[in-house]
Formats: structure tokens, C-alpha cells, sequence
RNA sequence: GCCUGAGUAGCUCAACGGUCAGAGCGGAUGGCUGUUAACCAUUAGGUUCGGGGUUCGAGUCCCUGCUCAGGCGCCA
């Protein structure tokens, strides 16, 4: 008899093993009972005849509640009528641990939000977010050997930081032995120092953000992989990010059939996801916004209901280019076509699912970038090593952020950002 | 921060201003040989979010505080 895992239990067919795990349903008729099995790396329904498993088993089993930790041994067989497609014919049962006293907070039915993430250290165990992170998980090697296939070095930018890149009314203090540090809302700053050292880097780390958003796609914090390029245009930016977001859904579809179909995700759109995506500029995408019947001007932001008619024009994540640089960060490169613009661009998941990817060209020139510091009334002291890279062998170059809950959640389907992550941090939640 | 809605059993929800606040799930007990969140029977389980008010009478109406949800703004 062998030990194995759900997870492999394929290749175990007609064979006797042993496996390790906890309850996960449990319904018992008058001489037969069925087990549903849960070792986290799967779920199988184990069958318990009476007259096979014996009188002492059978009764054993009676006893059985969600969550208890038990070693079930048993025939593999395959059928049709259980989920999954195996099951174990069950020849025993011992039980590892069993707790009494309270009741299991977290059934097979409909919960309120609040009460599964207040127990979201259960609720990991359940169905669906095994699936989600599993997915979560995939997402984040495909990510890794992308880069890694690509020569990118990794090159970890620090969550401790004096200053901050985009404006100070958004970022975490905390206290540093009497000093301010900042919690990181971006890696792209060292990534440029990166850059210039290994040509092609990458960062992957959390990133924090002070904003009180209220909505279904922010989290205080987030994963956030930020790639940097020396001698890259915008052009290649985009390039770059096609080729990385089909490589990620690619990678998932091919190997996370089981846990798409248990979030009853609907693969079709994700086949369709090819490059190239479109492309279109600014002004494109605020004609679009006219178009669908939102006043739009020249010079503002895209809100919610703005992007989402522009997602709603397209099937594939959509590109949009050159925005205008009174609403844009001052690291941004110049249009040579319009000085009013800046080589920057967003990719727009379709679905409602949002902005998954910001990325520009960044501004290179020393007295230029002291210019828009100064008007966005920021010290050069603070950024004095930033300031550095653009007096030797400055560059251009370019790079982008993709944030990694909101591809998850628009690859799995689900409903809100929340649960793309093991242990969301959101406006009013830090526990558990 | 703003708008809207909600808070009743462990959980998900009912209950016209009027008798003792009910049901399903979960728990306990018993029954059932192919269940898919199994089913059937019996049973235990309540500070109706906190504070104040109106009323003969408040889970229900009013004021206030707290918590949560959905949406907006800000952003990835």
C-alpha cells in the first residue's frame, strides 16, 4: 500500500494507498456512507460500504465532522458518478484529530462576506479559494519564468523607503529609529537604477497604498511586478506587456484546467486572449467615451464608468497610449509629436476588471527631469540617487507595473479583488 | 471622504406598530445501500448591534453612535 496525495491519485487506479487529510463533507445512509476528502492538494469522495469496511470502521466513520483530521486507506477506483472522476473504495479509517465543543464556523452554503473573511484562515480550506490561489500560484511562477526566460535579472527594490514617487497622501508611515520610512507604493525608481546596471530587470514585491478606496479592485496592499529596460521605447513597453499577459494566460490555461472549471471561469475568453492587442491613443479612447455617451474632455482621468466603456469596445486587454501629462507622474518622457503628451500607457483588462498594467518611457534628460520636479514641487535632496542616474550613463529607457491581484481576479472570474490574495488587507480590514 | 442599503439563533434569512420572535442549514438523537450543499423524524439553541426617544404597546417608527455591504471618487 502506498501513500499518495489527491493530487496524483491518477496514477494510482486499481491500486490500494493510504491518504492523509481532513473532512470536508461527510453523508451517511443506513450501510453506506460517502466521504468527501480534502488533502489540499484535492478533493475525492471516499465510499464506505458497511459490509466491507466492517461493522467498527462504519461506526468510527458516524463520528466523522467537517474539518476532522483522519488517514483514510482504500481501492482507487475510477467513476463517473463521483466528482472528479475517482474515488477511494474505503478498507479503513483512523482518526488523527477530532475537536468538540464548537461547531465549524464555515459550511457547505451561503455565507456573508463579512463572516468568511473574518475567517478567512478557514475559509482558505473551501473549494473556491482553493482553486483561486492555486491559480494565484501559477500565475506568479509563470510570471517568474518569463522574465527569467527573458534574461531579466531580479532585482528586489526595498519596502522601507524615505521617499515616495507619486505623492506622499497615499503611502504608510512608520517610524524608523525616530525617522519617517515609508512603506513602498511602487519598486519602479530602483528598477531604473537597475536598469542601468543589468539592463533588464524586474521587481516582484508587496506594494501599500494609503488610498481609502472602497471599491472591488484596490487593496491597501498588493503584489506588483515592475519590470525596467534600458534602451526601451514605448513601443517595445507594449510589446513587451502583450507578450507577458498571454504568456501568463497561456501558462494558466494549460495547467490549471481542474481549478478553472471549478470556479466555472469560461475558458473561451481566455483562448482568445493572443497578441496583438490594440493600441490607441488618448484621445482615441475619450472619443470612444463621447461616443458611448459619457462628456468626457481633453485633460481628464478615466473613472470607472469611462474605463469601462472603453473595455467594453474590446474583447482582449486594450492599450491606451499618451495621456496627457497634467494628470501623469513626473517621471514620464515627453511626445516629441506633442509636448502636451507623455509616452506613457495603460492596459485595460476587459470585463470591468480594470487597469492590470501602467508603464512609460521615462524622462532621461538631467536638466528636463530637474525641470518637472520642480514644477511637481518635488526636492531634489530627497531624490538625489534618482537625480545620479541621469548624469552617467543615463539612458533612454522604460517599464511598467502589472498588478498581480487584479490579473488574477480577471483570469479566475472572480467577482471581487478580495479574495485573490491569501489574507486581503483592504480599508477596514486587517484581520485575521 | 460621499451616496444608497443592511445589522434578528453558530450561519443564511422571515416576522402588517399588537398573543409566546419563526424557518432552513449546522449541532444532538434516531432512521435510510449510490449520495452530490443527500434525504426523513424528534430536539436543544435568542441581550432582535449599542445608547436615547415616541407610543397603552417597538425587532418594526424617530434621533444618535458603531459595524458591514454595493456604488462613486483616488489608483494597479
Amino acid at each position: 500500500m502506498n501513500d499518495t496525495v489527491i493530487g496524483h491519485i491518477g496514477g494510482s487506479a486499481g491500486k490500494e494507498v493510504r491518504l492523509k487529510g481532513w473532512v470536508y463533507n461527510f453523508r451517511s445512509s443506513g450501510k453506506i456512507a460517502f466521504l468527501i476528502l480534502r488533502d489540499g492538494t484535492g478533493f475525492i469522495q471516499c465510499v464506505l460500504v458497511k459490509g466491507e469496511i466492517g461493522e467498527e470502521y462504519f461506526e468510527l466513520a458516524k463520528t466523522l465532522q467537517q474539518e476532522d483530521t483522519i488517514e483514510v486507506a482504500g481501492k482507487v477506483a475510477e467513476n463517473p458518478r463521483s466528482p472528479g472522476g475517482y474515488e477511494i473504495a474505503m478498507t479503513s479509517l483512523r482518526i488523527i484529530n477530532q475537536f468538540r465543543g464548537e461547531e465549524y464556523p464555515i459550511q457547505k452554503k451561503d455565507h456573508g462576506v463579512d463572516f468568511l473573511l473574518n475567517n478567512r484562515h478557514l475559509w482558505l480550506r473551501s473549494k473556491m479559494q482553493f482553486a483561486t490561489l492555486r491559480i494565484r500560484d501559477e500565475i506568479v511562477k509563470a510570471i517568474r519564468d518569463f522574465f527569467y526566460e527573458r534574461e531579466f535579472i531580479l532585482i528586489d527594490s526595498p519596502i522601507f523607503t524615505p521617499t515616495a514617487p507619486e505623492g506622499t497622501s497615499s503611502l504608510f508611515a512608520t517610524d524608523y529609529f525616530g525617522e519617517n520610512a515609508f512603506l513602498s507604493q511602487s519598486g519602479q525608481l530602483y528598477q531604473e537604477a537597475g536598469a542601468i546596471a543589468f539592463r533588464k530587470t524586474y521587481c516582484f514585491g508587496p506594494t501599500f497604498r494609503a488610498e481609502k478606496s472602497k471599491t472591488k479592485k484596490h487593496l491597501t496592499e498588493f503584489w506588483m511586478i515592475e519590470p525596467e529596460v534600458a534602451f526601451a521605447d514605448l513601443d517595445d513597453m507594449m510589446t513587451l506587456s502583450e507578450d507577458f499577459v498571454c504568456y501568463v494566460v497561456g501558462r494558466v490555461l494549460e495547467k490549471k484546467k481542474e481549478e478553472l472549471k471549478i470556479l466555472e471561469r469560461d475558458t473561451s475568453d481566455l483562448e482568445n486572449i493572443k497578441a496583438p492587442f490594440e493600441r490607441i491613443t488618448y484621445k482615441q479612447a475619450v472619443e470612444l467615451v463621447n461616443k458611448g455617451g459619457l462628456p468626457m474632455k481633453f485633460g481628464e482621468d478615466f473613472g470607472a464608468d469611462e474605463e469601462d466603456i472603453v473595455s467594453r469596445n474590446f474583447k482582449k486587454p486594450v492599450f491606451i497610449h499618451r495621456f496627457p501629462r497634467s494628470i501623469k507622474p513626473f517621471y514620464m518622457e515627453a511626445d516629441p509629436e506633442d509636448g502636451d503628451l507623455v509616452l506613457n500607457m495603460d492596459l485595460i483588462a476587459p470585463a470591468g476588471y480594470g487597469e492590470i498594467i501602467g508603464g512609460s518611457q521615462r524622462m532621461y534628460d538631467l536638466d528636463r527631469l530637474k525641470e518637472e520636479m520642480k514644477k511637481a514641487g518635488l526636492s531634489e535632496k530627497d531624490y538625489h540617487w534618482y537625480v545620479d542616474l541621469r548624469k552617467w550613463g543615463s539612458c533612454p529607457h522604460a517599464g511598467f507595473g502589472l498588478g498581480l491581484e487584479r490579473t488574477v481576479a480577471w483570469i479566475t472570474g472572480i467577482e471581487h479583488i478580495r479574495t485573490a490574495i491569501p489574507f486581503p488587507r483592504t480599508i477596514n480590514r486587517l484581520n485575521p
